[in-house]
DNA sequence: TTCATTTCTTAACTTAAGTGAATAAGTCGT
DNA sequence: ACGACTTATTCACTTAAGTTAAGAAATGAA
């Protein structure tokens, strides 16, 4: 299972052993099951989420309504921006499914990072990176219609239509549950002829 | 002029003169006129910009159509996806005003970084503060309406309305620009009753 | 100032999303 | 297997965005 999170790891630097006991002393591994709450709107926290199996969402609850606005699996992290802002959490953090991920905070990064140096580098290169990546994601949601960004998640994350219920899906694509369903219909209508 | 550099990175760490002048000797300043295009569709580049005054756009051409998704104005930067991924870049920037900025890249940050390591740390802190900050904008975005983003806008960012074109705001806004001139006539209507 | 170009508005029409409500299908615990 | 609850579909209706096209307003250059 470690595994996992030193393949992640090695995409960007390269461990020894000791640097690989050293990350083993602090972190924390955590197995949650479906339905866990791990963040609540108001909360303050100062822990991010690293998945290592299974499938963790954020939501909001607006006039009563769960708006699910990502989901988070194999081999992605999550720092909630009240983390950073260190202000209440705006949103929920909850799993899809039995998940296994690591916690961690700011204290624990310091001290693996007092322990080698390019941990810090490597942290610096994850962030950049998932800044351009979320950045290609905003741009293609504004440009595209819901059905364009349906079909395209089903192009490119189509176990998510499998592991998620529709009416989450639905908010992830900006619209509501009862749309989602449409098209659905008018895509595999269109595709019979 | 500089100061405006200064004063942002003062945000993140204090610096003593010998630390602003290692900036000043390896940095870019850069004046540019309105229309000025820094970056095309298809290019390579290394090159970040940091806005000191003015503003600049980036934006797709797709069928067509220019399809504006971001602008960045006094204190902001950006850093294209392309030059993480190494791969051609998928847009346009471009400048919208006369506009005074800094061109840095990597090679640039590292000579910074050799003279003094907590340049790289701020740098971190800027890309974590930036993400965050990108996820709230892009789940505002995801559960509202047109209407809604635009009322956004108006109250977050009341100058961008003042100093670029319609037709950018819109696809901003993620519409066409006949949709968000109706849109602002309906809101005016309403509030006139 | 004048002309050309760009940007914005308006209107009629088409298409799709939001809403409210009813029903169907699926899931879970006992 | 049963009932309770959650999730998904369908329908009729409303509202707003997309489309096409024409014309008005603003901008910029000669």
């Amino acid at each position: 299972m470690h595994d996992v999170l030193f393949d992640f790891i090695s995409k960007y630097i390269s461990l020894t052993e000791d640097e690989k006991n050293a990350i083993l002393s602090v972190d924390i591994f955590r197995t949650v099951k479906k339905g866990t709450i791990l963040l609540k709107e108001g909360q303050y926290t100062k822990d991010s989420y690293f998945v290592l199996k299974g499938c963790i969402r954020t939501y909001y609850v607006l006039d009563n309504e769960e708006k699910t606005t990502a989901f988070y699996t194999e081999m992605e992290a999550l720092t909630p921006p009240c983390v950073i802002s260190k202000t209440p959490s705006e949103f929920y953090v909850s799993c899809i499914e039995e998940t296994i991920l690591t916690v961690s905070n700011a204290d624990m990064e310091a001290e693996i990072n007092a322990q080698f140096p390019k941990f810090e580098t490597m942290c610096k290169m994850l962030s950049e990176e998932l800044l351009a990546k979320q950045r290609i994601d905003f741009d293609e949601f504004k440009t595209s219609s819901p059905e364009q960004r349906y079909l395209n998640l089903l192009d490119k994350r189509p176990d998510l239509i499998q592991r998620v219920p529709q009416y989450q899906l639905a908010s992830y694509l900006g619209i509501k549950p009862e749309s989602l369903s449409r098209l659905r219909g008018r895509i595999t209508e269109k595709n019979r002829g």
